[in-house]
DNA sequence: GTCTATACTAGGATAGAC
DNA sequence: GTCTATCCTAGTATAGAC
């Protein structure tokens, strides 16, 4: 540890984080793409462009992979959502959450949901990073929503967590890549349709 | 052939008839609990209690069997469909359906949407039994949401197939299983909780 | 058409050299 | 920490007797 070392240890961190975000970055990709159960190691050392065995250096399970993709989706929300800016009203932040996940989906960005059942599933309810973002997450949503509904902008008569799983549900509704799949709409039609579908409801107002 | 026949043939037919249906419906439920890639037909084959290889004498092939349960929830769907009263408002038909789909998925009957990049995706768009079904159901409910939409009860400036694909997802929102695993409501409130949601919005009216 | 036993493969994970 | 080569389990599917 000389006083010349730190400069190229932290080159080779760089370099080692910056392979780790290639990795974690096509994971997610695949999770959102086919899910957990349809992603395979062996294609995302594929694409990544590295070995199985030397992915397996940087992560000991797949699962351990999926929880550092979702973790990492957890973060570029709560990322957004120190973004929003706090003039706005409560419900347009809201909207602005919904609008950027969906986006985000249609992009192929966003992880689909695990299934109940799943083994990822488990992972991630042992996982601090992911469940201590997720807290982060629904606290700061649930405050927005509370707001929301006290200035009369949200329905005051839903219970607030259904509130939080609607929008949470939203992020990864397959009404969108239905409609992607029509193409008859461009993105931006499809995301302002189903936000005003979600926020307005299906009934003529 | 004698004629004595029949008798003996329609019995063994009835068994036979009888344990196909036992085979799909197990399938149905475990395509419902944890989706077609972690349901094992081994797990099928042990909840029926009857050996792999007498499975595989029904059904030539997982997918198969997946399909034959999605063909069934289908069917039942349309037999719904023909039992909702004629006589009601279009926009009530449409209410009655999601609800009925809703307690469905609440009942652990409701298989989850396969995946784009699925298996059992690319065997549903070859099955024609699947996909007559699939036609017939959207056909009528695009022709309810075409009446609700000119009697003022539905937004007439949604698209109708944007709103025929929402009723689509609503059937298999994760919302339902987020707020069942709460534990604040019942599975009724939950239904008519979702379904408010789903036809009012977020937002006050 | 049901069973037991087995073939075959995909895919998660590891060994060991460099 | 990267590679090639290999292990090993789980799971789909089949053979062959009854």
């Amino acid at each position: 540890m000389s006083a010349t070392a730190p400069a190229k240890t932290s080159f080779k961190e760089q370099m080692l984080q910056a392979r780790e975000e290639a990795i974690v970055q096509t994971a997610n990709r695949l999770l959102a793409e086919k899910g957990f159960e349809s992603m395979t190691v062996d294609e995302v050392a594929a694409t990544v462009g590295i070995a199985k065995a030397s992915l397996y250096k940087h992560f000991p399970s797949k699962e351990d992979l999926a929880a550092a993709a979702m973790v990492r989706i957890m973060q570029r929300t709560l990322d957004f959502l120190a973004a929003v800016p706090a003039e706005d009203k409560p419900v347009d932040k809201l909207r602005a959450v919904v609008r950027w996940a969906m986006q985000m989906q249609l992009a192929g960005e966003m992880p689909s949901l695990p299934h109940q059942n799943s083994s990822l599933r488990a992972a991630l309810m042992n996982n601090r990073g992911y469940l201590d973002r997720l807290v982060t997450i629904s606290d700061q949503l649930g405050g927005w929503i509370q707001a929301a509904q006290a200035d009369g902008s949200l329905n005051p008569k839903l219970p607030a967590i259904a509130v939080l799983y609607t929008l949470f549900a939203r992020a990864c509704d397959p009404v969108l890549g239905f409609l992607k799949a029509g193409g008859l709409q461009t993105d931006e039609q499809i995301v302002e349709l189903v936000l005003a579908t979600c926020f307005d409801g299906l009934a003529a107002r």
